[in-house]
DNA sequence: AAATATGCATAATATTCTTATGTATTCAAA
DNA sequence: TTTGAATACATAAGAATATTATGCATATTT
């Protein structure tokens, strides 16, 4: 029997984009159900990225020039890559050095009961 | 002059009743302009909640069983106090754990440019 | 006297996500 | 061998959560 303890979403809004532009800049190119896997294992399957959340953000990405795409075609079956720009590196790097900021204040709201580290 | 930063609103999103409910299970009770100023001071301006969604939260709250009110008057104005019920403590400590847990996962997620104390 | 701060509240709108659905290929197990 | 699970993309309807705008009213400071 499998027990799966998810997050309640909520706390994960907001933080896909970043998510993905951080999983981007470590990893030259990669395309949307390998982003969701690599996700899930580093998470230990606590968050599990809906293709319905996904894919709308990685063309949203795109169109606002942070993201470029390659498709590649794996048998019959087709597999977009994506990869960042110039601009999306460091839009990669502004979200993530904000989220570490706001995990700072937030442990800063909520300190008593964190243990962190 | 002032500058002053704001988190990109994105990243606030499903925070807030559990900074609401952390604040409560350490004050006996508050009202919601006083919630407002609290967080802002521990924060360092950088959280702002607005009437807009910290009302009707309250109000949610308070359907749900977690906060009963106390309404009070000053002078001629009104102050509506909020405290927890016993089902209000339990959630916000169930709260609190699970974004502390939120945070170490995404802590894995983007370790490499964290650095958390 | 006017501006700022205190104090509550709701409506219209925007953003972001979930759930449901659709299409199609590949692989493993029964 | 066929059935289910995994791989791989995508979009639409709806829910949840927040912003912005607005409204009302009193108190304090300049």
């Amino acid at each position: 029997m499998h027990i799966c303890f998810m997050y309640s979403k909520e706390l994960l809004k907001g933080t896909l984009k970043t998510i993905v532009l951080k999983l981007l800049s470590e990893n030259e190119k990669m395309y949307g159900y390998e982003i969701t896997q690599r996700v899930k294992a580093l998470s230990d399957g606590k968050i599990l990225l809906t293709e319905g959340a996904l894919y709308p953000t990685l063309h949203k990405l795109e169109s606002e020039g942070l993201l470029v795409t390659e498709t590649v075609s794996i048998g019959k079956r087709i597999r977009k890559y994506y990869s960042l720009t110039n601009e999306g590196v460091s839009t990669a790097e502004a979200k993530v050095n904000e989220f570490a900021d706001f995990m700072l204040t937030m442990r800063t709201l909520l300190s008593p009961n964190l243990s962190l580290s």
